[in-house]
DNA sequence: CTTGACCTTGTAGCGACTATAGGGTTTGCA
DNA sequence: TGCAAACCCTATAGTCGCTACAAGGTCAAG
């Protein structure tokens, strides 16, 4: 099996397998006379790995991990508990200011609904008189201090 | 001000600064003998606004966008509510995902409780028979089409 | 006169790809 | 046999929003 033919069996794109095989994640196929990469069921079983794993949002250096894991099964799989809590945890935080980030720009964009010129646009109004320090709908949302902006999204 | 007080007083660092003027969404500063930046309350509120925009997770062109429409007041502001819109969108499709994301880790963690090894582990064991294109817990939830693994994450 | 805190530019790195440029190979068909 | 299309190869640079150097210049206090 030619890389293409593998690509089209995986969904991946031909330089995203090349990718995983320089960053060591996919082994090195061998090669044909003509130096092309020739694939086997195996490296299918280790790409889908890849995929699958990258499908649940995991870092290609958490999947390093694993597939050392499955490598060496006799270990103790505690890493492997502690590594998807992680994951969990890294997700439900993301979900949690994304959502808090959603209610910020619907009140933003209420400020705003017939179409005018934008001197009378309440979203750019709001934006302007924030960074000149006043309270704003998007990060003051009942009456709360007027002070100083929190950096609400730290990775996104 | 130097560009260290500015850092201070909006809690953005030096670095992160300088980007913003050579990506040219910070106004040129004029410059002390020595060659310091020196910047005055207009600047304070441009960098507030750029960072204000930032923490309601707005992209850099999208703010260039925003300051452009700042400056010339007499456009209609179809254009804001658009790119508002787009990212209220933009954001809650990512919700979304991510919370299918989370379930679906959820489901793979419940399949390991107690510790011991690898080669027992259901976490593991899912992540490989999945690979071999088995159903999985975290993508086949309630006994679905067995088929094809869905690419559920588009961007993060 | 030295120390230390500040400032400058330029460059490279992060993560996970994606996109080119500039080639070589294989296959099918006239 | 000639040729074109479809495939493959490597190497390098770009994406985004910073962040982290390195190597040097400036300034105020002691
Ligand atoms: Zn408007
Ligand atoms: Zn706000
Ligand atoms: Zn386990
Ligand atoms: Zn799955």
């Amino acid at each position: 099996m030619l890389i293409g033919e593998l690509a089209r069996q995986t969904g991946c794109e031909v330089e995203t397998i090349r990718y995983y095989e320089r960053e060591g994640l996919l082994s090195a196929p061998l090669r044909s006379a003509s130096g092309y990469r020739r694939y086997n069921a195996e490296q299918l079983g280790e790409l889908n790995f890849i995929l699958h794993c990258r499908s649940l949002g995991m870092s290609l250096a958490d999947i390093r991990q694993l597939a050392a894991f499955k490598a060496d099964s006799s270990l103790a799989c505690d890493d492997i508990n502690q590594l998807i809590d992680r994951q969990v945890s890294k997700v439900h935080q993301q979900v949690e200011s994304l959502r808090l980030l959603e209610q910020q720009l619907l009140a933003l964009r209420d400020r705003c609904h017939d179409h005018h010129t934008v001197a009378e646009c309440g979203i750019l109004q709001t934006l302007v008189e924030a960074s000149e320090g006043e309270p704003c709908v998007c990060h003051t949302p009942f009456g709360q201090d007027p002070h100083p902006h929190p950096h609400s999204m730290e990775k996104q």
